[in-house]
DNA sequence: TCCAAAATCTGTAACGTTTCAGATTTCTGG
DNA sequence: CCAGAAATCTGAAACGTTACAGATTTTGGA
């Protein structure tokens, strides 16, 4: 029966070691193999035994060791979240945070950070996650079209889910904001404003959602009959200086925009001191329709027009997507669009 | 390359298992212990076959499995930052992130979030990873005077480092912004400006900083020869709608401030919308000194004056501090107060 | 040349978990 | 009352690492 009665455990007195299999096998007077097989309801085990084991578990408060299922198993009930920490006014971080915490917090998942710097190779972090098996599932933002990180998981088998949706005939869980929609809604929006020529101030390039928002914008614009005055050289990733310059510089030219549809909050308070710097007026000049996370552009200007993105969605179905995922449901699943609401107008006045 | 064409497991070809101590062993033809040891440098190995076996352990790219070291060892190489997820619009959590993922980079520590409620109760999260042990160390932040976590950790002997100091004779690390000066810097430049009355949009009064700023704001005020207009009910803390509301109201009064001290960026963006929707003018009815972690505000209003707090370098100076704790050093060296920079103003008008 | 001390190296035993291959007990039908 | 099946239970081994207690080799002093 207890064989461990002489070996190491000198904890006679009061200070609780934390419990193991071991303890509550001695507890219990079973093997530790009953005890581990108890707690996870497997079929083998007596409908008596499992209470008693259930409850005296629950009752010393054992939780399993962590490293000892790992090490066993592999399984590290690890979430890793890799993204660039290049300065990102107004980020969007913490909500896509929260937005996981919340999925996570029932599970026995935890979320680790896993950055990267924007200018180093983006796989690299992923490789090594892979390589090194410390974690059971990634989730990626700022993807691509044609995105090395989710052909390499894809190649080698390993569950993750990605912040926007790729185009290389490869089927993989996502979840992404119909930016297309978006950017149609937007210049709809500016059209029935009788906005007639309108500038799109894009993601970067590289970026899947880049396509889609330009899409979205090209045809609407084209169904409307109104055409583009193209804002070139600076994405919604550039510095608040460089796109404000720029703005201006645009609004300056003979040819100006009427209309602006900005694909980020950040980026549109660059915007509007731009417009301003140049003289023009938010309303009466021209009207801007950005999309934002955090609601904060009817305070900057009550005129501009808001389409509002809910990250902290995103962030848990990404995370219910990637457990999905390592959990074996099929990709199809796990696949999801938001659809933007409608456009949102604070009044034409401050 | 070559993919695994062939189903997942049964790799019988090249497909290189993850090495090892004993795949180490084995090429170097050592013992494994011998080996462990050579990686880490300790003195009873000889000096070539250190270099020996370092060299293939860097060619084959060997890395120490995570799970083995822990489960040995106990430690885990995790650093937990615990939050609270409520909303916080603008939050500064993804800068506080890029900090610490910054000073963590070169070290084998892992970031991990542990998130908690607001309504819970803060020491849940803590006692959780504590118990499990798993992380080896802890910073946490929306520290009180008398901090029950702080106690806790103190009393359990787990390394740990808060953003926000505490009063409480418990000696501990941590990081701060000095609020005090923030305040007094904020309250002189007002009085600068011929401002006579002020009122202070604080923190929540169980914060260890807002005594910090309270202070900072009462002596100055005193020192110029002020008075207060008390801005009660609200806190930086409280909903844009709730602070635009408030400071609305109060603005409607008969004796109303001619300068506000606002402690955090977002709530400014409600304080100044509340001045306004009372029919006031900013830069000239009344003035604002605020602190802000994102550069935001003075495309807001450019009559704003701000202070920055740069609090990613808070996430980085935390993240040190919680790393030397674990490695031993005492405490003393490890609590860093951040000096705010002068006052900035961007200009008169638009 | 020899012996002890120093310098190197090594096997074994854990850490806590799950899996494998049985062992034991209970039940069933004849 | 028994053989065999079903139902329960079990110890040992293994995952990768480090600590302990030796084992072996080399060195150096006499």
């Amino acid at each position: 029966m207890d064989q461990d009665s002489h070996t190491s455990g000198t904890d006679e007195t009061e200070q609780a070691e934390r419990p193991t299999l071991k303890t509550l096998a001695f507890m219990t007077g079973l093997g530790v193999t009953t005890v581990s097989r108890a707690l996870k309801d497997a079929p083998e085990i007596g409908a008596e035994t499992r209470k008693r084991v259930q409850l005296v578990a629950r009752q010393i408060g054992y939780r399993p060791n962590r490293a000892g299922v790992r090490l066993r198993t592999g399984k590290t009930n690890v979430i890793s979240l890799v993204l660039d920490t290049e300065e990102q006014i107004g980020g969007f971080v913490s909500d896509m945070i929260y937005g996981i915490s919340e999925a996570l917090a029932p599970t026995p998942y935890h979320l680790i950070v896993t950055p990267y710097s924007r200018n180093n190779d983006p796989l690299e972090p992923v490789r090594y996650i892979v390589e090194t098996a410390s974690a059971d599932g990634i989730i990626i933002s700022r993807t691509e079209p044609d995105d090395k990180r989710v052909r390499y998981m894809t190649e080698h088998g390993f569950p993750f889910a990605t912040h926007g949706r790729t185009a290389m005939g490869i089927e993989h869980p996502y979840h992404d904001f119909d930016n297309t929609a978006f950017a149609a809604q937007a210049v709809e929006r500016l059209a029935a404003l009788g906005r007639r020529r309108l500038a799109l101030l894009a993601p970067p390039a590289n970026l899947s959602y880049f396509h889609h928002m330009r899409d979205g914008f090209a045809e609407a614009l084209a169904e409307h009959g109104l055409t583009e005055a193209p804002l070139t050289g600076v994405t919604v990733d550039h510095s608040i200086e460089a796109i404000r310059a720029r703005t201006a510089e645009m609004m300056r030219r003979k040819v100006r925009p009427d209309g602006i549809v900005s694909g980020a909050g950040a980026a549109t308070f660059a915007l509007v001191a731009g417009i301003e710097d140049a003289g023009f007026r938010l309303g009466s000049d021209i009207d801007i329709v950005s999309k934002q996370a955090s609601r904060l552009l009817h305070l900057l200007r009550p005129q501009i027009h808001v389409v509002n993105e809910n990250v902290r969605l995103a962030g848990s179905e990404l995370a219910r997507a990637v457990m999905a995922r390592i959990a074996g449901k099929p990709v199809a699943s796990l696949q999801s669009l938001s659809r933007p609401d409608a456009v949102e107008a604070f009044g034409q006045d401050g």
